[in-house]
This record gives C-alpha cells, structure tokens and sequence, in this order.
DNA sequence: CTGCAAGTTGAAGCCCACTTCAACTCAAGG
DNA sequence: CCTTGAGTTGAAGTGGGCTTCAACTTGCAG
C-alpha cells in the first residue's frame, strides 16, 4: 500500500509540485523507480531528501549546491542519520553566518537612522560581496559579475 | 565640476553597473535629468535613492516593493532624513522577521540534527509562506503559486 | 473491459534582475 | 576639426527555478 509512493503523492506529502519533482531528478537531486509502464515511483526515503533540498532552499543554497552536498551521501546504503546530520551541520553554519550578517545589517540600519547618512561610502551597509538575502535564485544581487564596483571607495 | 553625476560616475561611486542603472530608472526607482545631447545627468541625492535600492535589496525585497516604497516620498522636496528614516524603519521589521525566522530554522536544524528526523511531518522545519531566503529575485521559491502543497498534513 | 484520473515526454514559457549587443550619438581634450 | 571614450536605444540573451502545454500512455475502480 504504501511501499512505493506515486509523483502525486509525493508531491502532496512533501508540498512540491510535481514538476518540481521531476525538475529534481533531472537535476539529479532525488532518485525513483520506473514501473513496467515507464510511471515514477519512489521510495519512501526520497521523502527525506525532498526535505533536505527544501530546507537547503530556505538557507539560501542554490539547487546546484544541493545536488553536490546530496552527491556526498553514501550512495551504496540507505544515509543514517549520522550522514543526514553532517550534511545539515555545512548548512548550520551557512545559516549562522546569514544571521550574522542580516544582524549587522538591521543594526547598521539602526546606526544610520541615527546619524541619517543612508550613504554607500559612510555606512558599513553596503557591504559589497555579502549578499544577504536572494543567494538562491535569479542574477547576481549584490555585486555584478564585472569588475564594477566592489570597491566603494 | 560634481554638481551633476554621469552614468558612469553614478556607477563608479554606487557601485551598480550603468546597465542596472538604466534597468532600475525604467523601473522608476531612481530619475535622471538629461542634457541637450540626451544623456542622463543624476542629481547627487540620487545616489542616496541608490543606496536605499540595494540595501533594501539585501533586506530581501523586490524591486517592484522598493519602487512602492520609494513613491511614498515627498516628490515635491528632497527627502528629509526623517523620510528616510521612516522607510528604513519599515524594512527592520522585515529585517527582524527574516533574522526571527531564520534562527528558528537554525534552532529547529539542530533540534532535528539532534532526533535525526527531518521529515517533513514531524519537524516545524517545514514551515511553507516564510520563505526566509531568496525572497529577492527569481522563481517562487518556497511555496508554488498554485494551491499545491501549502498543508503537509 | 472501459473510462478517466494520473502519469509520461520534450519543448516552450515565465519571472526577476539584470547583461550584452549592435548601431549609433555626444562631449571634451589635443 | 577630429578622435576617442562615454553615453544612447531597443531587442535579445542569461540564469535559476520552476510551470504550462500538447500529445500521448498507464493504472485502477467499477
């Protein structure tokens, strides 16, 4: 009954979108069975990696950087929760160093509420190579790939 | 001599490249005046509007948001201080959700480190409509537009 | 055995925040 | 005046993370 689950239940149980899902196995992310009629089917474990490249997702991690971190799983057994807890250990401190910097930042909006400088040279605001918020998806945020900028001076 | 900046000067001093300067003018968020040949002259409180773009951009809000955010000052006057203090007041609170947030899903990380579960059922990990990171730029990313997941009942 | 929801594919589309390109014009120093 | 770097435009391209579509096949309840 509930050996294998199908896209659609996947889908409802971890809340992603079955074009998600299969956007995630071609980006090779999560793994699943074919039946005799060539129809996805997964094992209930893939339940957990769905978790972990949502969870990733909210750390801001890209997809990219998801799949290398899951490739690191042991790939002969089914990962323990030792392997699960290495991999969300990385993430911790990524976590922790975005709360530090977005601290800074509230804190450095404080500052200049204060003095009223709102100034790209004056302000430790603008920080360039940070990038606090959007690492994920779309363009470069905060600094362009070229050269220009990253030096306030 | 600096009575007026160049795009290119505005560049150099912002740190954004004259492209997303040009991007950012169709988008309303800053103005230019324009010489007889037709090129853009900034006043210099634009760098200050400037500024505000890319430090609002790190707080994780779109551009489209800045904009809004943006008409709300006085166009009749050179915004105050005070004007920009109210609006930076607006994105802290958005700033100290984002960091509430954020340490929750750190503290709920280790929390499932520690029980090894990560699953989507049992750990409040998976809390859909937060959306801590990459709130900026592309795609929807923690919770598809459409009625799909949301309840991970 | 049939009907229909649920599954399959590749290709195309979408959104955001830009960048790049081509073809051209402007501004200023020598 | 002439050259050259900087600026102008609209259109198209990029990248990430998907969704949507069309055309078709499977799987299961009745």
């Amino acid at each position: 009954m509930h050996e294998s689950l199908t896209i659609g239940q996947l889908a409802t149980r971890s809340g992603v979108a079955p074009s998600a899902l299969r956007y995630y196995e071609r980006l090779g992310l999560i793994r699943a069975e074919r039946t005799g009629g060539n129809q996805r089917r997964y094992a209930r474990t893939e339940l957990r990696r769905v978790a972990f490249v949502r969870i990733s997702q909210q750390v801001g991690i890209s997809l990219e950087e998801i799949r290398e971190a899951l490739d690191s799983l042991p790939s002969a057994r089914t990962p323990t929760t030792e392997d699960w807890a290495r991999l969300s250990l990385t993430w911790r401190e990524r976590l922790n160093e975005k709360i530090r910097l977005m601290t800074k930042l509230r804190d450095d909006l404080d500052g200049c509420i204060g003095c009223g400088c709102l100034s790209l040279q004056r302000c430790t605001l603008y920080n360039p190579g940070d990038s606090l918020a959007g690492e994920g998806p779309g363009a470069r945020l905060v600094l362009p790939p070229n050269g220009r900028g990253a030096d306030p001076a």
